[in-house]
DNA sequence: CTCCCGGTTC
DNA sequence: GAACCGGGAG
């Protein structure tokens, strides 16, 4: 029997995606709209997390023009809790783009999908590959993964040159036919096979090829780079009731951390600032308002990607009445309703939860 | 071109 | 603690 070569690799992997491929929605479609938004999904987020929101999203933007049309806190609405929500707001954008100026169909080209917003290598290349059948590397993190252990290529991952090399290896892989199912058996294989931590050999279709298995390295790659500590901050949040049980929310800028969500008034503390010193400054500040804040509600501890927080809830009341912003006003007044109904991140749902269980009700920390 | 920012879940 | 891509700043 012939050694296993490089160009046997596409057809073992294609037999092996027939018989193993996994059954998700976006794997019952070929259109290419329901295709991207799969992909822009799964930029950072795994699949059993984005399999309902997915249906969801579809649900309310079945298509371009829905999605075109839609208000930006419709889309974010859709999108709470699933992370990292620029994603949302240039898919938003991306697809006003598509209906303007692509006459409502996704484009089919490279250059055409990569200047669309939120639209990277790996999603043009998924989007090409799956929905356009073209022959394109769509080179996410299991992919890499594959590559760096068939080829054991021992430099480390993210880097530019194992980067570089693992690009141009994946260009070349990608066979005419079934492009789509290849990259798809690629990351399957990456995903339930060919995982981080103890990879399943004995069960891998590639094995009898892979570099990194036959010098027993398939452990250690790709190479893993220590990382700093994340750094911790303290917060503190505001619960600021008026005289109908309504609860003020401050709206977030568009850009930057958890963007165009609703929050709570505060902010982060200073160097040695208690919550209720800070808080009286930041409700001064922030909305110019004299506040006298009560006694602590309740601590929630949160991550984000690049730092891990404290946030301290106290009641407040502030002096004199305060009017409802309007439609378009950075600070609302919001009843119980209408904070199930506006976009908020996973802290501020976790802190309306805790209250909701305690009623309310002051409670030591 | 490289580095840093960006959220959540298992 | 680990895993997961794209944008924008430097």
């Amino acid at each position: 029997m012939r050694k296993l070569s490089e160009k046997d690799i596409p057809r073992l992997l294609l037999d092996w995606y027939k018989k193993n491929r996994r059954d998700l929605p976006w794997r019952r479609t070929s259109d290419p709209y329901r295709i991207w938004v799969a992909e822009v999904m799964l930029q950072q987020t795994r699949v059993d997390t984005v399999i309902p929101y997915y249906e969801r999203f579809l649900e309310r933007f079945p298509d371009v023009n829905a999605l075109a049309r839609a208000r930006l806190d419709a889309v974010l609405k859709s999108w709470e809790g699933l992370g990292y929500y620029s994603r949302a707001r240039h898919l938003h954008e991306a697809a006003r783009i598509v209906a303007r100026r692509h006459g409502g169909e996704v484009p089919g080209s490279m250059d055409g999908l990569r200047a669309l917003p939120g639209v990277g290598a790996y999603t043009a290349g998924a989007i090409l590959s799956i929905a356009f059948g073209k022959r394109a590397a769509a080179v996410d993190g299991n992919v890499t993964r594959v590559i760096a252990r068939l080829f054991a290529i021992e430099d480390p991952a993210g880097g530019g040159k194992a980067t570089k090399r693992i690009g141009g290896i994946a260009e070349q892989l990608i066979p005419a036919s079934e492009p789509g199912h290849f990259n798809q058996a690629l990351m399957d294989l990456g995903s339930v096979i060919c995982t981080p931590g103890s990879p399943d050999c004995p069960a891998c279709p590639l094995a009898a090829a892979c570099g990194a298995r036959g010098k027993g390295i398939q452990g250690s790659i790709p190479s893993k780079n220590a990382q700093a500590p994340l750094p911790h901050r303290e917060a503190v949040a505001a619960l600021l009731r008026n005289d109908r049980g309504e609860t003020l929310f401050v709206k977030r800028p568009d850009r930057g951390l958890l963007g165009g969500l609703w929050r709570f008034p505060g902010g982060l503390l200073e160097e040695g600032e208690t919550p209720a010193a800070g808080l009286r400054r930041m409700l001064r500040e922030e909305l110019g308002l004299k506040g006298t804040p009560g006694k602590e509600l309740l601590a929630v501890e949160h991550g984000y990607s690049h730092f891990r927080v404290t946030v301290h809830v106290l009641p407040g009341s502030v002096r004199g009445p305060v009017a409802n912003g309007g439609a378009d006003a950075r600070w609302r007044w919001v009843g119980a309703e209408g904070q199930s109904r506006i976009a908020v991140s996973r802290l501020e749902r976790k802190i309306l939860g805790a209250l909701k269980r305690d009623g309310g009700r002051e409670k030591p920390v």
